[in-house]
DNA sequence: ATTAAGGTGGACAAAAATGTCCGATTGAAA
DNA sequence: TTTCAATCGGACATTTTTGTCCACCTTAAT
């Protein structure tokens, strides 16, 4: 239902969130994440240039969040790189109807909607801290020490 | 946020949830409902395949429902054409942990979950009498008289 | 039987999403 | 001041999605 950009976006704020006042380089996030380095590299200067991340550049630099995990929401970051849009109208290109929605149409924007909030209201901060000792990117029941020493 | 495979395939059931025991060529459903003939053809196949729909072959031929519209759901309809996948496990391709999600994908998972959710109980027939005067299709505050003629 | 209306399915084209590569530029550290 | 690790951004390749075309089969009506 999400587009793998989205995906990557967000395992890549979150990864960051986790010492998000340090900048970190692209490839230490990938191989953090398990995403392609070069992809991922796009996907940054999206998110760059939508103000979810600073990018500092020259030697030791990287990304880092441009805001503090609990100001950063899981929408801002999607509609930095894949916008997901409301619908508006009824999609079949009739002129002048007012701002009704048929029935079909309103049941698909009711679904946005509720997607929409249900990401406006997370912060990345609470995939920090939401399930008490669990990390944010990857469960612990069965510790991948490898995982929690990358970064 | 859903692809135009699924948009398609939602319309074209709502168009034959109007009248659903007689079948109704791909082209009368394509101009009624405003989407590339040739590529309909082949949302209703997969439709077809996945037994939401019937075929009827031969002259006067064409699509109708296979089930009457209360029996059919939104959900039924998108998983014909384009399944929506819950997440099953941390997609980060670690083997070996459990069941449990990291706090990223749990989230989105439960996005995904709601929105599963909210389809499957709403039914074709909800599309033809939820709100009052509304056809499934389009509103009529500004009565597009054309679109009612034509089916 | 012939014809016309209709679905079937394969091949193909175009566009968008995803993934890769590399030279240019930046800036901190040696 | 030179070097090196990093982002920047353009070009390109691959894959998936979307869209088009057409020859063929099926069926009802004439």
């Amino acid at each position: 239902m999400f587009s793998h950009t989205v995906e990557y976006a967000l395992r890549a704020v979150a990864a960051l969130a986790e010492d998000w006042e340090r900048p970190h380089a692209v490839q230490k996030i990938a191989d953090r994440t398990k995403m392609p380095n070069d992809y991922l590299a796009k996907v940054m200067q999206s998110l760059c240039r939508a103000g979810v991340v600073n990018a500092i550049r020259g030697r030791h630099g990287g990304y880092q969040l441009a805001q503090a995990p609990d100001k950063l929401t899981l929408l801002m970051v999607i509609n930095a790189v894949d916008p997901i849009k409301r619908i508006e109208r009824c999609p079949l290109g009739l002129p002048g109807h007012g701002p009704n929605l048929c029935p079909l149409h309103r049941r698909l924007d009711d679904a946005i909607r509720e997607t929409e909030n249900a990401f406006r209201y997370t912060t990345l901060a609470e995939l920090l801290t939401s399930t008490g000792p669990v990390r944010p990117l990857c469960p612990v029941d069965q510790p991948p020490a490898f995982i929690n020493v990358a970064l």
